[in-house]
DNA sequence: CCTTCTTCTTGCATTATGCAAGTACTTATT
DNA sequence: AATAAGTACTTGCATAATGCAAGAAGAAGG
């Protein structure tokens, strides 16, 4: 970047954000990472919508170096990396949990089991409308557990995804 | 688009989301209408940013067809067209304050005028923590406004953009 | 060792975006 | 009426971003 491209100028904040996330991938990493527990290089791969190793491996670069993702080597396993949210990443909730209600309202999908609207798990959504400040310290205090069992019901039904009927694409 | 690229299909509400408005324009379009007043095509042009004429118009045709954004006629000239957000395009304004704030928090930018916190008005930000909702209801009933003296201030300094002491990029 | 796992890198094809010029219609000016 | 200026684009070509397939390098496992 040219010094006279830096986006730590002047600037609109939306101008600001779309510069660090705005791109066709990053959100869906940090999705991974949100709302399916994913920490992992080959975890990501392995995300239905198939990103190619070169753009995972220069967005996870660019992820760390704008702070909002860390990178550390996983001591179980040296060849492995633990890719987790920084405070600065997990800030983006909020906007993650707009974008789900926003197409949870706006995409209908006709045929999707009870308990997903629209792509949305129900009760993340009930409980968006409840109590969203609840949910959030949720979700980003239970970012670091490994082992399912201690998730509440409504972060093991986001993380599970396509649960009940899953029709590919 | 192939059919079976069709993004009206069981999938994740990031995903669906994104293929609508996860480009590097979208936004920024929707950010002048929904805060700067912005209608019509020339207006979009004129934004500091410097989008280029065809890809403005591939996006606000995009826009249109996925129902984000009306396109009618001026009838005061009949050379112009206006562009206005429709419900569903409205109904990301939850998204686009959450991002300002997010950008607010995280884009440390020293000697800014005291009325602007890291490129978003001050009065924005305060109304946007006492009472949000409030805040929505305004913008979303102030879009069709074309006087701006009956504007309240939080929305004509958002509107007002880098006031004070704008040094340009 | 030798194979497999894991995280990338590299080279090349395809797609998206950027830039400059041109077109068609409308409005304003002479 | 003729000309110029305004407005919303389109078109052709250059550059940049992304996609795909293969390979490279260190670690782990047998």
């Amino acid at each position: 970047m040219k010094s006279h491209e830096n986006h730590y100028s002047s600037k609109c904040p939306i101008t600001f954000a779309l510069e660090i996330f705005g791109d066709k991938w990053s959100l869906v990493i940090l999705r991974d990472i949100l709302f399916k527990g994913k920490r992992y290089y080959s975890e990501f791969l392995s995300s239905p919508e198939k990103i190619s190793t070169n753009i995972l491996a220069s967005r996870l670069n660019k992820l760390e170096s704008e702070g909002l993702v860390s990178k550390t080597q996983d001591t179980k396993n040296l060849s492995k990396y633990i890719y987790r949210l920084t405070d600065k990443g997990k800030d983006l909730l909020p906007l993650m949990l707009d974008i789900i209600e926003w197409s949870a309202k706006h995409n209908p999908q006709p045929g999707t089991p009870d308990n997903i609207i629209n792509g949305a798990p129900r009760n993340l959504l009930a409980r968006l409308g409840e109590n969203r400040e609840e949910l959030i310290k949720e979700i980003s205090d239970n970012l670091e557990q490994k082992n399912d069992s201690r998730l509440s019901d409504t972060i093991k039904s986001a993380r599970a995804g396509k649960n009940g009927a899953g029709k590919r694409n």
